[in-house]
Formats: C-alpha cells, structure tokens, sequence
DNA sequence: CTGTTAGCGCATTCAC
DNA sequence: GTGAATGCGCTAACAG
C-alpha cells in the first residue's frame, strides 16, 4: 500500500485515470453512481494527491524560503514567528534555513532556493556592504529568474526589491535621547554587528541626538565586537568604564553579557551606569534588573514581509514598483535606565 | 529568461532534450565540442535543474518536515538547531512547522505531510496521551504510507516509530535529590505542561527522590498550570509559600515568572526558597539569581532525531526494529539553590 | 458520461 | 555520438 495513486485507483475500478481524477475533483461530468464508489475508496484508503506532481504542473510550490543568519537569535525567532502566521493563512509553508552568519552558507542556501523549490524568498542577509559589493550575484541569480525576493532588517540598497526595515535612525535617536534625558551625558555604544549597515545607521541617531544637546562625537565612543572578540577583553581596551553613565548595546544577548561584566567590576546599573539594549525578547524582561530596550516588533516584521511576499508571488502589485516599508521602534523603558523623575531632584 | 529548461537550451543548439542532459551530467557518450559548449552556455546562462522535476522523477525530496509546538520556546529552537546542523550536513533542507500547541493544527500539518512534501518527520507532539487514544489517525497515515517518523520528548508509546526522548525520570530524580542535599525538604512542583507524558516521569523522579529520604509525597504538591491559568492565582490558591523551600518548575520561562512572583512577594532566592528550573537557556543564565536548571541538551537531542530519520530514509536501517534513545540531562548548578557547603553549616 | 492525448522538466532506456 | 521514446503523478483540453 506505499503508493496510492490515481492510477492504482483506476487500475482497481476498470477504469481510466483522467475519470479518477475527475471524480476525486467532484467533476460534473462523472456519473453520481460512480463518482460516490470512487470518493468513498479514495477517502477509505487516505488518498491525497501527489503534491510533487501538482508543483511541477502549476509551476508553483506554495513555499516560501526564509533565510537568517542565525535562529538562536530571538528577534529573528520572532520575525520567523510573523513569517509563519501569515504564511499559514494564507495557505504556503515554509522552509527556514539559517546561515550561521556565514556568507558562504548563504551563498548555497540562495543557489538551493534557485532551484523552483521555493515561489519567493525572505531574508536577511548577513554580507555587509563591503562584502555585497563583490558578492552579489547570488542575489542577482533570484531576480533573474523572477524569484519575489523580500528583505527585512539587514537589506543593502545594491539590490532591487521589497524590503521591510527597522527605523534604525530614529531607534538609535530615541535610545540616546533617553539617556540624555535621564541624565547620562557621557556615553558609548557596543556594535556586535560591525559589518551590518543597521549599526551604521543607529549610530547615525546616535549623533543626531548628541548634536541637538551640542555633545560632540567622537568616534572612540563606538565599539566594534567581532563574533570571535572576547567581550570583556575588547571592553577594557576601548573604553574606560569609570568616566561613562550610559552604554547602548545593539543585541540582546550582549546587552545582559554586558549588564553581567558591569556588576561583575562593581558597578551598580542604572545608579553608575544605565544600559539599553536592542531587542525586546525574554532576557530583558527577566534581567537583572530588567532592561530598558528598543523594540524592533520582530512579529510585525515577519508578518509585514510575508504579506508582501505573497501579494508579490500571487501577482496582486505586479507593476508596483518596489517598496520600502519602514517600521518603527518603540522604547520600553524599564529599570537598567534612571527614571525621569530621579533625574530631576 | 524567465525559464531556462533543457528545452530551452535544446531549441538554441539545435539538438535533443537528451542530448543536453547528457551534456550537462557529462556523460561520456557525448562529444567532448559539443558537450563543452553546451555546459558553457549553460552556466553563462545560471541553468539549473528544476528541483521538482527532479524529485517527481526520484520520488523524494531531500526534505524533512519538522513539528515542533512553539517555536518561540527556546528548547525546541535548540532541536531546531541541532536538526538543521545535521540535515545540512547531509544535503536536507528542512521545512519547519509550528503547532502553536493546538492539536486540530497539528493533524493538519501532518495531513500536508503526508502529501509527498518531504522524506520524512521529526516531530515533538502536543497531543496528551488522553488526545491521542482518540486521535491517532493523523499519525497511522504517516505510518502507513511508510513516511519515516521520528517523535522526539513529547513521545507517546501509541505509535511505533523511532524515539529521542529525554530521561525524564532521572531528570525530576536529580533535582528534587539537589533540593534534599541542600536542605530543602518542603517542596512544590509547578507543571505547566499537565497534558504532557513527561510531567508524570519528572514526577515520578521526584517522588523517587522523595521516597529513599522517607519523606511522604502527597498529590497537592504538584500545581497544574494550563495556558490560560494565571500564574500568581493559581500559585495562591494552591500553595502555602511560608512553608516551601523548594519549588521545581517544568519549563523555563514559567520558572523566571515563577522568580519575579517570589521575589515580588518578598522571599529571598535562594535564602527562604530555592528554585529549579527545566531547559537551560539564555534566560536561566542571566536571571536574577541565575537559575539551578536541568539541560535537556536539546541541540544534541536534535542532532540525534535528525541522524536516525535521516538514516531510516536512506535505508540504511531497513530492517532495524524502532529504537528509543535516553538522552541524559544534566544538573546545571547555579546560585538558585543553596550550595552543598552553606547547608553544612 | 468516459477515455485518449498531451505536457509540466527531467533522466534513462533503447534505437539509430 | 545523437535522438526518440518512456514515465514520475497529475490535470485539462479534446474526442467519442
């Protein structure tokens, strides 16, 4: 019984394939007697199409490819949660691979995807722009073959196509500004994704909101921690924690490690020095104490992106020109920051 | 440029479809001219061979179905982890689905399964074994059209197939007998997983424990929490805080809640109760205090069920009768507890 | 009402 | 060396 085709069914029955088939779709053009014997065999025995054989005759697999560096991430979880939602409304299913921060293993993972696997693509990808600009073709294989391609958070302007970004100009403001509100004047950031434009970009808040309080920048405040860098190592080196109130960290898992080598050298947070984090997942919540963070909406940004993934694959904007939807940051303020009040005795 | 099929090239050379598959799988009945022109074109050009035709052809897909009941729980992102590793390694994509702990979904996924979307399944059910006696069905489908399955931690001895399941028993063993050690001997156990088999096992360890120091376990120790109760009234109504030194929580994030809410009313962790937690993750690592946990090692719990299906469809075990494995946990002894040498004193 | 034919894209016989 | 024919499982157009 391993294969239960339309023509094991018809080969049962005496009759011709095509019959089987139209009877199994409820045509009208098969007699009422036979069609009942034929559905009710077909349901007693589990038939179910062949779902390999219907791809290859409509040309589409009802599956969507989601490509991220790394799934121990929460926010990434998060985002992959949103894909998920939508993509189980609206009737496609998912292939999750992760790249493991690797652009060689993305680099596969894209060719893979090439291969009619997949109707479209949503990813973030983990090439820096430095690395984009030789690297490219792997992107530019999907557009060729008129793969919908979405991008969210780590996307480059190199390649043309929808995309679903992080306000990170205004997050990055938003954090600084609260620090400076809060009191904290002197500050510095510690970027574990160096090679990412998103750093670039919050740190460009970063300095916006530094200039309207006339705080020059230097740029000895910002950090860059490679994934092999040791983090305490890397931290007594460039900074000298005793002058600074305020660290913004632009990862979750960081922020506590951080938060964690803080009070291990006797610093008490926010009282010595406030902290705020990007990504509003579980360890800030659950930190000691909890951290205030930028929220990206992981969620929202996996739904928006399947969404319009989907409209892109099923055709709904053929001729719109591609879009950037830009999401917005909320901060969550909690403990690891000075209140507002405090500050103000 | 949409499609570039055999065809395609075919049309352009002037020769056989078979001529150019020949050419492109390097067939030595090909002439060495014609084949390198047409294998250079062919790459010039980013021809691939369409991955659906091909696996109508073989009749697989190099493609595991993995069903998991959330993925936003950081275990099962582990398994998640661990499969993807191994499946990678050996040429398998995954396509990962998410039951948000609903049943009726899960019958559907396995329903879409079934439909010759992947070689096989791993999956962690959310069905309690009452659920299953009723509603076997979607599983037996799988068997009988000899899909290759794996139930990994959430098992159930209803279905034949190859487990991965965790020593459960040993695991409720070894925390309840750390809490003894340290001198805790009022102790409470909070489940919220109560339709689960492996609730009764880490039960059953614990009364195990409980037994050789001659302490009496009574049913009231034990909260059942369902997904909709809420934490702080259940607690409230079933236990007597005062008197417990001990609390051991099946899940990790209901054991940082469980944190927060004893802290909220004023006990001291570890000092007035100590806490034990299930699944050693991110969050156990960096909450306050950090939290004495039993690692399930879900990654290389992944790694194993992805190791065995894949081994199961390649045959290379064909006639192997089904094997559970027992992976063993581990004590990851943090300051959530009293250490062995305070309770000496 | 039912059956025959064709084709989705590919690899694999088997002829020539 | 090259090509025609076959079939994976299915549906749709067209005959009967």
């Amino acid at each position: 019984m391993n294969k239960l085709t339309l023509k094991t069914i018809a080969a049962h029955f005496n009759v011709s394939v095509s019959t089987v088939s139209k009877a199994i779709n409820d045509s009208h053009e098969i007699s009422e007697e036979l069609k009942v014997k034929i559905r009710k065999f077909a349901k007693q025995n589990h038939y179910k199409p062949n779902r390999v054989a219907l791809n290859l005759l409509n040309r589409n697999t009802k599956t969507i490819g989601v490509v991220i560096p790394n799934i121990l991430n929460y926010f990434f979880v998060q985002v992959l949660f949103g894909i998920e939602q939508v993509a189980d409304e609206r009737g496609y299913s998912i292939i999750t691979c992760s790249t493991n921060e690797s652009l060689g293993k993305e680099v596969k993972i894209l060719d893979f995807l090439c291969s009619g696997s997949v109707d479209g693509v949503i990813i973030s990808t983990v090439a820096g722009e430095a690395q984009l600009s030789e690297h490219i073709a792997h992107f530019e294989e999907l557009l060729q073959k008129q793969i919908p391609l979405v991008m969210f958070d780590r996307v480059t302007e190199m390649i043309e196509c929808d995309k679903v970004v992080v306000d990170d100009i205004e997050a990055g403001y938003k954090a600084t500004k609260h620090f400076l509100e809060t009191g904290c004047r002197s500050l510095a950031i510690i970027n574990p994704i160096p090679n990412s434009s998103i750093g670039r970009l919050r740190i460009e808040g970063f300095k916006r909101a530094l200039k309207e309080q006339g705080i020059p920048f230097d740029s000895d405040m910002v950090v860059s921690l490679g994934v092999e860098d040791d983090l305490e190592l890397t931290i007594s080196l460039s900074l000298n924690l005793k002058e600074l109130n305020g660290i913004l960290v632009f990862d979750e898992i960081t922020t506590v490690k951080v938060m964690d080598l803080l009070r291990s050298k006797g610093f008490l947070i926010p009282k010595d020095i406030s902290v705020i984090g990007f990504t509003n997942g579980e360890l800030s919540r659950y930190a000691s104490p909890p951290v205030t963070m930028i929220s990206q909406h992981g969620r929202f940004i996996g739904e928006t992106s399947a969404n319009k993934l989907i409209d892109r694959i099923e055709g709904k904007d053929d001729k719109a020109k591609f879009e950037t939807k830009t999401i917005k940051t909320s901060l969550v303020v909690r403990q690891s920051t000075l209140s507002m009040e405090q500050q103000d005795f």
